[in-house]
Order: C-alpha cells, then sequence, then structure tokens
DNA sequence: CAAATGTAATAGTAATACTATTATAATTCG
DNA sequence: CGAATTATAATAGTATTACTATTACATTTG
C-alpha cells in the first residue's frame, strides 16, 4: 500500500494557497521544513520569516505560496486529514461486514502514526503530531463560517460523515452517528495530548490505546 | 442556591494575576468587560489596548492585573471550571445512588449556560461562549508543562476527577474512567462549537442536547 | 501634613504579519 | 538566436501588536 500510494497526488483546495507548493522544488521545501519547524516551536511563535532562514529563502518567497501562516496550517492538517481519509476508504473497502467495517475505520482514525512512509518531503509522524497540537486553532476562530464556506474544511467534514455512515450502518437505530463520530476523531487527538501533558486526565498509556478504548467506546453504544 | 453562591468568592491561582482583578472596581471591570470583547472579537484580535478603550482607562492599567491577555484567557476559564465544580459539588452532594450522582454530574458539566445570574460582573452565559471557542488555545501551548506545574490548570483537572471517581463508583471494572471524563468535558464543549458552526457533524440539535447524547454513551458504555 | 503606597497615563521598544517594489532567472516564441 | 514574456526571489519597507520603562497623580496612613 504505501508504495501504491506515492502514485497518488493528495489535492488540497486551490482556495488555500496562492500558488501549488508540489509545483516546485520551493514550494516542497516549504512544506517539508514548516511541519519541522511548527512542531519545534508552536504555531504562535512560526513565522515566515524564521521559516525563510531554515529553507534558506526569503520571507516573501514563503508569501508567494500561501497568504499567511493560517492558511499554511490548513493546507498542512487538510493533507493530514486528506491521507488518513485514503487510508480509511483503502482498508476498509470490500469489507462487507459492518462491525468489521466500523472497527477498522476506527483504528485509522485513532491510530498512533509510527513511522514517516509514503510522501518523501512529508514527515506523517510529525504532521500528526502537528494535528494534535494545533489542529483546534484552524476552526475555533472568527473567520471559521466564511473558511467553512470557502470549503476549506470539507476533507474533514467528509470524514466524519464518512465514519458516521459507518455507524449507522452497523446500527441504524442511534441517534446520534454524527456526535459519535466526531467525538471519536476529536476525542483521539485529545487523548493523544492528555497522554503527554497530562497523564492523570488519560487511561490511554501503554499498553493501552486510545484506539482500544475508542473501539470499546462505540461498541459498547450501539449495541 | 443561587443566592448562596453569592456569599463565596470563586478562589483562582494567584500565580495568574499580577493583582487580584476582585480587589478593585477597575479590576472588575477589567473582567466584566475582557469577557464581552473576547466573546465579540476573539482571543486572537483581542488587546489590551482595545479593552482599555471599554473600560475608559489604558491599556497599561491592565497590566497591573495581568501579565499578557493569555493570562487574562487562564483567570477566566479557571473562574468558569470552578464555578461548574461549585455547582457540581453542591448538586451531586448527599445523592448517595452512584447511577443518580453520576447523571447529574455529567448534566452540571455538559450543560448549556441559559442564564447570567450569580456573579453581578461575570456573565456566564457569555464565558461559557467564550470557553468552547478559545478554552482549548490555553493549554495547547509550547509552556503547557511549565504551567501546568504552577498549578494553572488545577481546577480543571480537579473537575475532570472528580467525574472520573464518579464513573468508577458506577462502575469499578471499567478501564477508561479518566477517559471517559475528559471526553465528556472537551467533547461537550466540543459539541456546542458544531452546533453552531458544523451543523451536519453533530445531531445536538434541538430538542436533543450535548446532556442527553454524553449521558447515553457513559450509560451504555458503562453497563 | 508628610511619607508611603496605590493607581494610571505617557511614551516609548521590539517583534510580528504582511506588502510594494525591484532584481534576476528561466522560458517562450517570432 | 535574441527579444519579449513570465516565473521566481530578494530588498526594503509599513502597520499592528505585545509589552515595558518612566513619570504623574491620587489616596492612604502614621
Amino acid at each position: 500500500m504505501d508504495e501504491f500510494l506515492q502514485s497518488f497526488k493528495i489535492i488540497i483546495n486551490e482556495k488555500i494557497y496562492v500558488k501549488d507548493p508540489e509545483s516546485t522544488d520551493l514550494g516542497k521545501k516549504i512544506i517539508e521544513q514548516s511541519i519541522l519547524l511548527i512542531h519545534e516551536i508552536g504555531i504562535e511563535k512560526f513565522t515566515f520569516k524564521k521559516l525563510g532562514v531554515v529553507i534558506g529563502s526569503n520571507e516573501s518567497s514563503v508569501y508567494r505560496y500561501f497568504e499567511n501562516k493560517h492558511k499554511l496550517l490548513l493546507y498542512l492538517t487538510s493533507w493530514y486529514w486528506s491521507w488518513v481519509e485514503y487510508k480509511l476508504v483503502f482498508s476498509t473497502n470490500n469489507i462487507t461486514k459492518s462491525k468489521k467495517r466500523l472497527t477498522i475505520a476506527i483504528e485509522n482514525i485513532t491510530m498512533s502514526i509510527e513511522e514517516d512512509s509514503t510522501f518523501s518531503h512529508i514527515n506523517e509522524v510529525i504532521l500528526h503530531k502537528i494535528v494534535i497540537n494545533e489542529y483546534s486553532k484552524s476552526y475555533l476562530t472568527k473567520e471559521v463560517d466564511i473558511e467553512n464556506k470557502n470549503g476549506y474544511f470539507v476533507i474533514y467534514k467528509r470524514l466524519i460523515s464518512r465514519l458516521s455512515m459507518m455507524i449507522s450502518d452497523y446500527n441504524p437505530e442511534y441517534a446520534f452517528p454524527s456526535s459519535l463520530a466526531s467525538t471519536v476523531l476529536e476525542g483521539s487527538l485529545h487523548q493523544f495530548f492528555l497522554k503527554e501533558h497530562f497523564p492523570t486526565l488519560t487511561d490511554c498509556h501503554e499498553p493501552q490505546s486510545p484506539t482500544q478504548y475508542f473501539t470499546q467506546l462505540v461498541l459498547k453504544t450501539l449495541k
């Protein structure tokens, strides 16, 4: 599957960027290094100036690709959700039993990313950590409704909607499929965060994992 | 209970502020108006300069009370969690049946705040909305571990721990009481946000509510 | 009523986010 | 081939923000 994925390009809403970063070497460098730098210093302290230094280029060159750092964050997180969606669709394809399909989906959404694999210039392990620490900030803004209308969150919403449908397939009677799907997705990011910074607020320590917690939670709730 | 609460002062960790805002009129005005202004323009665009204008005072006067806007946010959210904790402890007191106690606790934590009541200068309805939109930003930072050590999140953690204990009381066998407690608390904020901005991702629309969703989720999971 | 303290205003600085303009390199096409 | 066009990047800014140092004024206290 890893090599298979390499023959695809993840397509991101064109409105998010000024110039497609996948189209040039500098663009790819911007993606590669911004992931490392945002992870290192956090989105608040991240600036295009600092990024310019590490990519050996100028601040203003970055502005050719992204309007501002918020859009860059949207790009990176959209890429991440798109990657997860791809893995989810691929691994649940042709699985006819609704329970099996649902557990595979939960696994895909809640699992910790272990190794950087498919895309040469994107480190998925670190990108996952960025999503854990910064994703909420991309929608907890005053501009969320306009940006939502512009389609900046389509991939994220589609992913939740896929999980929601699998929940309803498994138990058509259940009244909160969308809420449960969004809880699993957002909740797993939160559990990873707690594990790291507020360990007493979670039970997902080795050998336990968010995947086990949420799989049990969903199956018991839907029974 | 409302009048009863008025005879108490909610105590916030002294390290969060430079000078206790409850100790002066200006301090109370800072709290009152910052709640309204942060709600109106969001924490990113909120500045002490803008706050100075609405409280009819100077930017620098605000710095006498809070080091920066991040600390002010920590103060406001700590106050909120403290208020919720008080209501929770009060309403579950003397309830001996573990199931009843648990459902009351979930109700307190997940319910939507309807009216501004107890404290003259603090609007709890709007403060709840600030918590929904801004709370995650107060811990999704690079400084979280130091600030946690300084005790800036004690009330929040104590609240989750209370719920966690009630979960274990109801079902001592359950393996994820803390994870479930943190999911309920964080998840309910998230469901309120979705209801407002991503309505397709939640089922908590009238007459349904996050309280119903989470009460059912917890009881089914613990059965 | 003088000293001490509390409170607030003025006037800054450093850093950040972003932009306008110019320079240089690469490509296209007659 | 070489002029015109376009792509790309660097320079040099500006406006805003977050925060600080200093001074001025007001209030309290012994």
